[in-house]
DNA sequence: GTCTATAAAGGGATAGAC
DNA sequence: GTCTATCCCTTTATAGAC
């Protein structure tokens, strides 16, 4: 049970948990209750009804995660040193938080036209940036001539993928908890080399 | 409304449409029921229960799937034409079924353990063939000597994404269906090139 | 095998006392 | 703000007629 801070904060993290876990569907009112320590009317008091609650909730983990990924594109390094920073320091948050990517991806497609709108307005700029940096190394012959999308995708693929798909990847190479840490932490290294190989002249 | 068949056949039919739309704790018995033109007592006449209904579906789905990854792995090519004929295929045959992917991803997520055991014996024979064969390569200095898990890992990451992300993507990169689906034929050639770039010596 | 009707439990939401 | 009690709809599952 959470202890301590505010009533709404306990009810945020616990319903974090929750949903997290079991995904919208699977959720339990009853189930976030307990965990944060109150009762159901409690919920409903503070957050009106399940849907509220949820929306709240979704908000707060993508507008924490999705700048996160997101804001190590704005410094001023060359398209190499980005990339390389970006994927250590994106493993490492995912690390930290191994269940955000498949709950956002079942959520979003589960109901993709409510939650696009929330989402609308949190993905757009920061790659841009990126995006016009690439064209400049590309003309300068630093980079061949790869389309941005493409760069992207592989790059977040690569990184998120394993996280996702880990009881799956366990189950196939038959590693325990520790050799699948392992696994992850040699990543660090490996998808920098991959993409950047492809993408130099 | 699926039609003709035997009423089993529009069971399974139907429940492997909601179930995978919908997720295991989202689907509905009736809207299955509704779907195969019966009512929910036939549901339960056939299946008895919610529970022995998905797992069935659940096996169904992941013996059709698994196996068609994975044959494209024991033909006699070398190991660099098994990656360009094993990347095509199987991004083809995600094109066909799109939604499967993120279903199993998330089930097995939600329900690890139970589902474990029915996984067990279909993931594991296929892959050894093509890891000896890489094996065999690599003390040929044909290619680098790379971590065979990382290499799997690698591929299937780079053609399961796109379609497990596909809702987040094209709101990034604001694509309509039509260049999306672009997007993902052109990674029929971009994704050999990008690990046959990275292994070979 | 197929249907209608209904039981039984679950789960979101509210009323009202304190 | 917090609780207990309860409403009421949904959903799984079964009984029993045909």
């Amino acid at each position: 049970m959470i202890e301590d801070k505010s009533t709404e904060q306990r009810i945020i993290e616990a319903a974090k948990q929750v949903f997290i876990e079991k995904g919208y569907d699977g959720a339990r009112m009853q189930e976030i209750a307990d965990l944060a320590g109150i009762n159901k009317a409690m919920l409903h008091y503070y957050f009106r009804s399940k849907d509220k609650l949820f929306f709240t909730i979704f908000d707060d983990i993508f507008s924490r995660f999705m700048p996160a990924v997101q804001k190590g594109f704005t410094s001023n390094m060359s398209v190499e040193e980005k990339i390389k920073f970006f994927i250590n320091s994106y493993i490492t948050l995912l690390q930290s938080n191994p269940y955000i990517p498949l709950f956002i991806l079942h959520e979003l497609s589960r109901n993709p036209e409510e939650l696009k709108t929330h989402i609308h307005d949190k993905v757009t700029s920061n790659f841009k940036i990126f995006q016009e940096q690439m064209q400049l190394e590309i003309n300068q012959g630093l980079i061949k001539p790869i389309d941005f999308r493409q760069i992207v995708t592989n790059i977040i693929a690569l990184c998120v993928f394993p996280f996702v798909a880990r009881p799956l990847l366990q189950e196939v190479f038959s590693s325990d908890n520790e050799s699948f840490d392992k696994f992850i932490e040699a990543r660090k290294t490996i998808v920098p080399d991959l993409i950047l190989n492809w993408i130099k002249m």
